[in-house]
DNA sequence: TCTGGAAATAGGAAAAAACCTATTTTTTTA
DNA sequence: TAAAAAAATAGGTTTTTTCCTATTTCCAGA
């Protein structure tokens, strides 16, 4: 079939365990120029399958909180074996924690699910036009991770976490004593206690329970 | 314009903060036969305003996990000033806990967000017919229920909750200590103790970390 | 009205969490 | 490379949580 001035659409991918709401979605995006929907996945091992089975897609859209395969799974596993694909973070939270993970892991978009449709087009046509979208605030967080890196002003920025903070914050969300995370985190409890008590003043709680709450919000640990 | 032999369609209402999946869903339930979108809402302060101005409507779906006004409070609110319109709340998580509150505010209809599009339809076309939907798990928690009235069995329902223990868990999310607790509760702190003590037990934790999060993720508590 | 079971209460002990202050080690950067 | 900043560590105290075991109160059903 001859495309004519058409331009080839964009083959697109959504991966949401909220199976109703990926349904409706597909739909949508399937109603605009210049997008189509090659599959929807609840999950990421669903995920790598139709990868397989549908071939090359262009973008993918991801939920960051999903059973299974998160997020920055999926993500991770899509940098390693199909780093051209242009990947747009979906997410329920308005987290700033994620924003440096999913950088890493090569995400080339972030925005929230509370946001009107058209937001969501812009945001595509943005990924196919510019490579990359980012809302407003996330901009904002970037400068700072900038700042901290040349600066040191790490007091600043209370949202963003290192690699340790986010294993700590996961283990807060266990059954495990401050003493058995120490071990499993090569630290004496003593070190355990003062990143406790620091991230208690960063993040303005003042039990275990509020560490704990506070992951959850910000997408470290999932529930 | 005359009706013909097509029925009038049914009025339909969406409440959900996640503006790109409310619209999705609005344009795929408009759609369907029977069935027509008068509008959409992301909180319970909306959906009032939007009630007001846009006049009656037949069927109302709520997300459970709003800000400002949650979707128990939603429902309360309809009941009292909308006793006609069916609800049918979409929610998250797979959490047993909110059942015996959806009922008491007079929801008709509950359905996990992990379905398929079809089996929404299923629901708002049973609600139409039968007056109520609920999904084949939710019914077997209406008879553990009923068997938790009549024969006082209560330990074989770990996860239905009483009235107190919802406050309970509530406040289990706060920086508040036991003992804070027990004063807003007036209860001796050691009733408190055996409260939480009993839950421990009944969900399968071992630490106020473990019950908080089981809050959140039954829908007891909204982050 | 008696009674079994659940809810509420209590005392006490051990463990863990939270809160101080201060020193050593490591890393940064001027 | 020396100074400054941050991270890791330490000792000790107080408060809170967790975990026992038991008693009292209350309520529904035989």
């Amino acid at each position: 079939m001859p495309q004519n001035n058409k331009p080839i659409p964009i083959k697109v991918a959504l991966v949401d365990d909220h199976t109703v709401l990926v349904n409706a979605l597909a739909d949508m995006i399937n109603k605009w120029d210049g997008f189509y929907v090659v599959f929807t996945a609840a999950n990421g091992i669903e995920m790598q399958e139709k990868i397989k089975k549908c071939g090359k897609i262009d973008m993918i859209i991801l939920d960051l909180n999903m059973p299974k395969m998160d997020g920055y799974q999926c993500a991770g596993w899509l940098k390693d074996h199909h780093p051209e694909v242009y990947i747009l973070i979906l997410t329920m939270f308005d987290s700033e924690i994620p924003l440096i993970r999913l950088l890493q892991q090569g995400v080339k978009g972030f925005i929230k699910k509370d946001i009107h449709p058209d937001e969501l087009k812009i945001a595509l046509s943005t990924m196919k036009t510019e490579g990359y979208y980012y809302p407003i605030q996330a901009v904002g967080k970037m400068v700072n991770l900038f700042q901290y890196n040349r600066q040191n002003k790490r007091e600043l920025d209370t949202k963003t976490l290192t690699y340790l903070e986010i294993e700590f914050m996961q283990l807060v969300c266990t059954d495990l004593t401050y003493k058995e995370i120490a071990l499993r985190l090569n630290l004496s409890p003593k070190t355990v206690d003062a990143l406790r008590d620091q991230l208690f003043i960063r993040f303005d709680v003042k039990s275990r329970v509020g560490l704990a709450l506070y992951a959850v919000k910000n997408g470290v640990h999932h529930i």
